[in-house]
DNA sequence: CATGAATGAGAGTTCATTCAT
DNA sequence: TATGAATGAACTCTCATTCAT
């Protein structure tokens, strides 16, 4: 990906690691804290204070394990990034061919945002907070879905020829659709969804 | 769209409007300022001294024509999301069916990303920032292109049912391909940026 | 008032003059405006624009008659305290003794502050805005007093010795009996409230 | 009265309490020198930075207990009000009347005063800025004397009726004694003062 | 490891006053 | 005289981070 070069996908390992049973639910407990109120406020509007006071430690502890604000969201935004990876990546093989395989990966995407609604707040204020993080997310998400279609190219699955363009419209597609039908409403099946997209993949709408 | 040409979305009721040439010039000088600001630096880490510093106008000057920090933001969200959309409304009108008329609105598009490079910035931060300007500008940016694919399904140039999740697909593509051939790099000709989408539209992958 | 040395009385003149009717209208609208502002809202939370548009002449005229907020404040406290004098000095020569006159001065004083309630806020913020008015206004409010009493000492109305104390005590008198009487409530007719003055004044409560 | 012995009024609700022994010398700190600061310039030429600096402690430290100066000055008035509860207190009791006791309370008053000076200018001023302080001051104040002078009637001590106007009577000229001779000059004995007052509260000027 | 008081740079906002028109 | 845009000093309050206990 030409144009992302220049992130760091690679920053981990910062922060310090818990070393006693103690220290580690601790961690937990910020982390999680973090997650729901940056999904809540924002970055901006989510502070120390009321991050450890959620989680219940002190407000000094949270520099035991954190740099700083910061790299508390930038560890949150890998996390979910890796989550989101690791929540489609089990349904892409299956019956049918890479088109079938698409709209499933969808319909699970679809899924995880609905039951993690603040992925998108916390994904999207990356490209503010956090860009190196937010840009490894979406170029690491485009590359794979580029990969697995020049796969299916080569196997005469697609009629090309495949480029990158089409891997960035068709990971567009999926992020509005998980914005609209997995966080703003639920009102329509995720199979339903997938379907939709599936038709436009197969035949287009002419 | 066509009764939105020329009238002054920034100033919609909130805020005050100058009464004379030269407050029409001050004010001018701060949305100009402003909009910079923003883009380069996001709306955290712009400051209302950096803006009208920028400006070339005295701080105090700024509260004479806008409430706050955030007001002003909101201001210059609505005014940008006029302009796409005055950018857009042109092209669509020309020889070919709707899917024609759609990749001539993504290359519209494109151009103006790549003249307004800071329009991602700031229409993606109005999430935080500004979340009613926000809803307001992919809500009507989405009606729009139902309307348009619904119309084109009446007559006949496309095989439906044609529904919302379509339109929220196109307005998906549209937005990353102008973040990724836009924005983020410029190596290719926005012609063929929405040629693929043509093919795409037109026939699917299969 | 050996207390009251330093006041500054005499500042009379400052400020600048109208010349024209016009000029005339202008003042007074300032005036009534100031005063209904000040009352309400207190000499800090007040504002220069506020009472501008209250009287509904520009921002600017202000500085054509006054040379501060602080000093239309002045003035408008030495005008006040003039209308009290003017407003009780009539009701003192009547029948009956001293002690009666008194009484009657309160009852006059009473129904003032019913009609002027501002008069608290604005007197009473004067210690802190004005000093000097403040000092001068309770001091000749005291003078007067003690020269009434002595004199009705000297006819044999009273039985002394009177000094300065007895007439800071009847100020005090009068003025929380106004406040409690004449601003927060006007459940008691106010010749019921002088009645109860002329009796402690005539035979004390023993 | 005597169950406010002791108890820290100043602290009532709001503002936080201080967990360490540190907390509590910083807290100390702040309040006397706000009661200095606020005592000088009145509130609102007294500024946070000048009262933390004064107190030695950093700007931040103020908001680690006060929300606002605004809060910050209604616990002042609460606690002065306090103040001056418990110093005239002790005195009501003892031999003589009622009459002689409402003289030692003005005695004791005058002192506190003496010793207190910035009182007035606090308290006065809570009328503009902590109304409600302001109101509950006068107000527990009157009621106390009322009460007094009820049980004293009942006694047979006075020669009713006594009202209400009584109550705020005596509280108007105590307020006004203490002004004149134990902020404004020294120059008279407190007992002279009290003498004074007895005389009148006995046997008027008649 | 945990605690929470202390720190202070930095931000947004207000508004009396000036002055060009 | 009247107007209202322009000015900028001054102020309150926030909060990430440090550090003594």
């Amino acid at each position: 990906m030409v144009a992302m070069r220049g992130m760091d996908a690679t920053m981990t390992g910062e922060d310090k690691a818990p070393r006693t049973e103690r220290g580690r639910r601790t961690l937990r407990a910020l982390l999680d804290a973090a997650r729901a109120e940056f999904g809540e406020k924002g970055f901006h509007d989510s502070s120390v204070v009321s991050i450890t006071s959620r989680a219940g430690v002190a407000l000094g502890s949270f520099y035991t394990y954190f740099d700083s604000k910061e790299s508390l969201f930038r560890a949150l935004v890998k996390d979910m990034s890796g989550q989101v990876r690791d929540h489609v990546a089990p349904v892409l093989p299956g019956v049918g061919d890479q088109i079938d395989a698409e709209g499933r990966a969808l319909a699970a995407f679809l899924l995880f945002a609905r039951q993690h609604k603040e992925i998108y707040r916390i994904i999207d204020e990356a490209e503010f907070v956090a860009p190196d993080a937010w840009k490894a997310h979406y170029g690491t998400t485009v590359e794979r879905i580029l990969e697995r279609l020049k796969a299916a190219e080569t196997r005469g699955e697609l009629s090309g020829p495949i480029d990158e363009a089409h891997a960035w419209a068709i990971m567009g597609m999926n992020v509005f659709l998980g914005l609209r039908y997995g966080v703003l409403g639920e009102e329509r099946a995720v199979e339903d969804i997938a379907e939709v997209v599936n038709r436009m993949l197969r035949k287009g709408l002419g």
